[in-house]
DNA sequence: CAATTGACATACCGTCGGTATGCGAAATAG
DNA sequence: CTATTTCGCATACCGACGGTATGTCAATTG
């Protein structure tokens, strides 16, 4: 069959891009690099994806999606429990160093803020938007915009993780201190 | 005066490419493109600076000295009035589009995280967290480890600010959330 | 089985960051 | 006031990279 043995040159340009470009970042690694892990030429890249950067864009898919995954298994129990066992995932998943720099690092330089934001809507904001709003409702937080909260606090998940990522040994306290600081914005 | 000369060069350099990386960010900006702005050539770029990365870390210092007067001036009033000031005044100077990209998008690509880390810690993060640390001994804040809240009060800022690059209408109900978030950290 | 498609390889191009070298004016010495 | 040195900078060049045009051969199709 011709159209998985594509599939098989697909999954492994994203893969090999996507271990390289976690390990040294975007702009250090060169498409040669990428073509001769996966087995392939810059002629079959070329022919599944528009360039580097469309590259990229798939790389970063594959992040999303895993992060999401890993995110809506870990949201279980009560609404309550459930959103922060969901925001501890998350800063658990960001924390994993092979997502973090495709995430966090090159994904806003490589793509433009205003794609990355597209990315990020589409599944963590929107995740964490919608269980906002839904505590809200639920009369666990008070009403307020969604909106900004959901942009503050996915920030500071975000840069919490990338501490974390210098400041391993502080795992425990930001942990805590991302309860704490979700806790204090419960309505008591 | 052949050292005011080279003083000329240097700051039309910084200037130019700030301008560049602001409007366009660091890889679509080439050398010749900044070069031929301050009216030299690349000899003299690379006269005063290392390469590219040596001049866009020249640039993000002069943004982080900017960010740093403005947080510092805008800082007045009784303890927690301060406080609460600097971190308005932080989020109003990184929603400036000028700073906006060297700072948050470009500078951790480029540089890489811990050296974008380590320009934050001498401005932002420094005072942040001296700010904690501060009220916390004042007894506003509860008493805890403070690096781990500096990170997830930074990070929310950030994101903030670049959220609403794209949501400039969201701006008062933004400033409301991050204070609403940092009264409650308050002790009461 | 001929014709066609399409997945991929190869060869090539323009551009970019970076380097080596040369020039000319300012600074300094005699 | 001239000779010499210094040094800020221009010019010419290099290798590497992303991207493109073209060639090739196996799988598909009628």
């Amino acid at each position: 069959m011709r159209a998985e043995q594509k599939e098989r040159t697909r999954l492994a340009l994203i893969a090999e891009a996507r271990r390289l470009f976690a390990a040294r970042g975007y702009a250090d690694v060169g498409l040669s690099e990428i073509t001769a892990a996966a087995g392939v030429t810059k002629g079959a890249l070329y022919h599944q994806f528009d360039g580097k950067v469309a590259l990229f864009r798939a790389v970063l898919e594959a992040v999303h999606r895993e992060i999401a995954d890993r995110v809506v298994a870990a949201a279980e129990g009560d609404p309550w429990a459930a959103f922060v066992a969901g925001c501890q995932a998350f800063l658990t998943a960001t924390t994993d160093p092979a997502l973090q720099r495709i995430l966090l690092v090159d994904g806003p330089a490589v793509l433009g803020w205003a794609e990355w934001r597209a990315f990020d809507e589409a599944t963590s904001a929107f995740h964490l938007e919608e269980a906002l709003t839904g505590l809200m409702r639920l009369g666990l937080l008070p009403e307020r915009p969604a909106a900004p909260l959901t942009r503050l606090l996915s920030g500071a998940m975000n840069e919490a993780a990338l501490w974390l990522a210098t400041e391993p040994s502080a795992l425990d306290d930001t942990r805590r201190a991302l309860t704490e600081l979700l806790e204090s914005l419960r309505c008591r």
